[in-house]
DNA sequence: CAAAACTAATAGTATTACTATCACTATTTC
DNA sequence: GAAATAGTGATAGTAATACTATTAGTTTTG
C-alpha cells in the first residue's frame, strides 16, 4: 500500500489558481505558511500582505498564484477534501463487509486528524481547525451557484456521494443515503466546533472524537440486508 | 392561547446593541429593513451605507443603534432563536406523550418558516433565509470564546437543551442527547441550505422540509421508555 | 420654555483588496 | 554568448469599507 500512494499530489480545479502552487517552492510556501496564519489571525483578518510579510515575500507575489483570498480558502478546502478522499479509499480498500467499510468511514471522517507526513509542507492539523472554523464561508456567499457550476465543490460532493453508497450498500432500503451522509461529514466538523467552544451542550464523554454517536446512529438506521 | 402570547416581545441579550431597536419606529425599519438587505446582497456587502441610504436615514444614525454590523448579526440571529423558541413552547405546549412532543418539535425546526403576523416589522421568510445562508458567521469567528462568555449564544443554547430534554424524555437511556438535539437544529439549516444550492446531493422527494429525515431517524434511534 | 434627547449630514481615518508599473535576477533559447 | 522570457520583489495608487468625530437641526420632555 505504502508505495502505491508515496508520490500521490491531490489535484485541485485548476480555476482556483493562476498558477499551480504545488509547481514551485514559494507556492508551497504560501500554502503552507498560509495556512498557519488563517489558522491563527482567523479568515477575516487574513490578508496577501500579510503573509508576504510572513514568508518573506511580497503581496503581489502572492496574487501571481491566487486572484483573491476568496479563491485561496476555496483551494485548501479541496485540498482538504481530496486528502480526506484519499484516506477513505485507502482505509477502506480491502474491507469487504460493508457494514465494517461503512464504520471505517465514518471514523475516518469523525476522528482528529493527525499529520500526514507525505505532505511536508502541510500542517493538516491546522487545516483541519481552519475546515472547522471557517470553511463554511467558502460556500456561504452569494456566489455558491455560479461557482458551483464551475465546478468549486466537486471533491466534497464527490465525497458525500461516496458516503452514500457505503450507506446504501449497507442498507439499499435505507430512504436517506444522502442525507445521512451530509449528517456524518458536516456534522462530524460541527461537534467538533461544539466541542471546542460550547462545551456545555455537548455529552460529555473522554473522547475527543464524535464518532461514537455517529456509529451509533447508523447502527440503528439500518438495516443490514438480510434483515429488512 | 391567542391571547396569551399576543403582545409577546422577543428580548435579546441588551450587550448585543447600543440603544434597543424595538424602543423606535427607526429602529423597527432598522431591523425589518436590515433583514431584507442581508438577504438580498449576503453579509459581506451589507453595510450601514447601504442601510441607511434604503430607509432615507443615516449611517451615523444606525451607529447609534448597534456598534458594528457583527453585533447587528447577532441581535437577529437571537431574535431568531428567541422566535423559534416561542413557537417551540407554544407548539407542544398540550402535548403529554414524550414522543408526540419530540416529533412535534422536529417539525418546528425543520419545516419551512411561514411569516408570523404578530411581529409586522420582521420579514421571517427572509430572515429563515438569512439564517441558511449567514448565520454561522456570527459565531464562525476568532472571538466565540468571548462572545461565549458575555451571554451571546445563550438562547441558541438553550433551544439545543431544550429539545435534549425532550430527547431524554423519550428515552431517558439514549447516550447523546445534544449531538442528537444539534443534529437536529443544525442539520435542519444544513439541509435546507443543500436542497438550495447542491441538490444533487440530495435524496429526491417533493416535500421541501427535512423532517421526514428526522422523525425517522429518533424513531429509531431512541426506544420508548417501555422498550428499553 | 429650556434642556435634553434624537437624528441627519458631513468630513475624516486606517485598513482592505486589489491593479499597475518597473526593476532585478535566473533561466531558457536561438 | 546575447537576447528574450519568466518569475519575483518593491512601490505606488485606487475605490470601498468600517468606522469616529463633529456639528447642526428637530423633537420630546420636565
Amino acid at each position: 500500500m505504502d508505495q502505491v500512494f508515496k508520490n500521490v499530489k491531490i489535484s485541485v480545479n485548476t480555476e482556483l489558481y493562476l498558477k499551480d502552487p504545488e509547481s514551485t517552492p514559494l507556492g508551497k510556501n504560501i500554502i503552507g505558511q498560509g495556512i498557519l496564519l488563517i489558522d491563527k489571525v482567523g479568515f477575516e483578518k487574513f490578508t496577501f500582505k500579510k503573509l508576504g510579510a510572513e514568508i518573506n515575500s511580497n503581496e503581489s507575489s502572492i496574487y501571481r498564484y491566487f486572484e483573491n483570498k476568496h479563491k485561496y480558502l476555496l483551494y485548501i478546502t479541496n485540498w482538504f477534501w481530496g486528502w480526506k478522499e484519499l484516506q477513505l479509499t485507502m482505509m477502506t480498500l480491502g474491507i469487504n463487509d460493508p457494514f465494517k467499510k461503512l464504520l471505517k468511514g465514518i471514523e475516518v471522517m469523525a476522528h482528529p486528524v493527525v499529520e500526514d507526513m507525505r505532505f511536508k509542507h502541510i500542517n493538516e492539523v491546522a487545516l483541519n481547525n481552519i475546515i472547522i472554523n471557517e470553511s463554511s464561508k467558502s460556500y456561504l456567499t452569494k456566489k455558491v451557484d455560479e461557482e458551483n457550476k464551475h465546478g468549486h465543490f466537486v471533491i466534497y460532493k464527490r465525497l458525500v456521494s461516496r458516503i452514500s453508497e457505503m450507506i446504501s450498500a449497507v442498507d439499499p432500503g435505507y430512504e436517506y443515503p444522502f442525507s445521512l451522509a451530509t449528517t456524518i461529514i458536516d456534522g462530524s466538523i460541527h461537534q467538533h466546533f461544539i466541542n471546542q467552544h460550547f462545551s456545555s451542550i455537548t455529552d460529555q464523554r473522554a473522547e475527543n472524537s464524535p464518532a461514537g454517536y455517529f456509529e451509533n446512529m447508523v447502527s440503528n438506521l439500518l438495516k443490514k440486508t438480510n434483515e429488512r
